[in-house]
DNA sequence: CCTTTTACATACAATGATGTATGGATAATG
DNA sequence: CATTATCCATACATCATTGTATGTAAAAGG
């Protein structure tokens, strides 16, 4: 066995990370052996090993390939006039992330994280669930209490109900589709989904 | 040690289940071992191994306990008048199922199945779950059609949509509290929660 | 009251996973 | 070009868990 150039030890980590990726989401994080992981990326532990300290840690690597921070979704948009029209900066934002969701990788990932493990070592999944939840819900009451300010919002609606429910939406859709990414498209339904929801939740026409 | 009579060895089968609920809850299914289980309700191994074939055995026999069809949920609110007010039968059904699950042992052994345990032996939490979302679902979508044939929803929103609505909403309250049941009641924000998304639902005040 | 089954406790063998230690061949570095 | 650090394979020791086999004392049952 000849020793790989930088690259191409760089390579085999990326291809350990996506075996860990296919095996952890197939058999679960708790039942995956690390020389599984090896032999499906057509290496063996002794390769885990040297790029990774333990399964711990391969799995925090893994989470870092698809962070996917609310705020970063709504700075993508891009758009400035959105200060105006929160509304639509929510909508645009959760159809940014579905977008995202399509991608075999961030579909793969965040069901493993959801689905498919358990604590283990330094690992809390329902902790990092509890960080993601805290930020979406935060930038959503931000956004919804912006949009209560310009009338935007429903009357006897608060932004925080209103923060809460979306929330609650949207987390149980992704819940349910990545539970079974087959039955629906994310994009399609959860397109549908939301804009009902916010046309419920718009303030009526007036006059 | 002495033989137990038959209602202490019943005992001791569900004193093993509730310590199974407790340290799978803690520690999670795949991480703890029957003898962690066995000992955390002061018996040994050789009691556990008598009472269930394995892990997943008593895995399932502690799900045995918990059954909450949405259904039953309807039929246990025993109003006949609700056949004519289908929002109203769905509001009630859900209410007593946020009662039940403030209930430790439906709060534990659902938290177990949707957050604490992965792919094991015979037991796909998945299936479950998704068996679980159908039965709703489809539940959901009779009653929205009803409410639909009645009038009784907004026009422009299918029943199918509003079954969807709904289901991703208690769905993601239910996911979401289940995860740390000390951030809130269930029964407080979920009632706050489905009041105002019947509400936006329901068919405005003609005239 | 005698036998049989029950309801466990204890002991044992087998398995598999983990972490580390070691070795080796070559890329990187000066 | 010599040296060193890197990248990985292989081998080994350890540990935890599982399933089963065996023992046993008392409850069931006639």
């Amino acid at each position: 066995m000849a020793r790989r150039t930088k690259t191409e030890a760089a390579a085999t980590r990326e291809a350990l990370l996506d075996a860990a990726e296919e095996v952890f989401l197939e058999k679960g994080v708790a039942r995956t052996s690390l020389e599984q992981i090896a032999r499906h990326a057509d290496m063996t532990r002794g390769a885990l090993y040297w790029h990774f300290r333990n399964k711990a840690d391969l799995f925090h690597a893994m989470l870092q390939r698809v962070r996917m921070p609310f705020q970063e979704l709504v700075e993508e948009v891009g758009d400035p006039s959105l200060v105006e029209r929160p509304l639509e900066a929510i909508r645009l934002a959760c159809l940014k992330g579905f977008e995202r969701l399509e991608q075999p990788r961030y579909r793969r990932v965040h069901a493993i994280l959801i689905h498919h493990c358990e604590v283990f070592g330094d690992i809390d999944p329902l902790a990092m669930q509890n960080e993601m939840a805290e930020e979406a819900c935060g930038a959503l009451i931000d956004y919804f209490g912006c949009a209560a300010r310009l009338g935007h919002l429903r009357p006897g609606i608060s932004p925080e109900v209103a923060a809460e429910l979306l929330q609650a939406m949207l987390g149980g859709l992704f819940h349910d589709w990545l539970r079974n990414h087959e039955r629906f498209s994310i994009l399609e339904r959860g397109t549908l989904l939301l804009d009902t929801q916010l046309q419920l939740m718009r303030s009526p026409p007036s006059g």
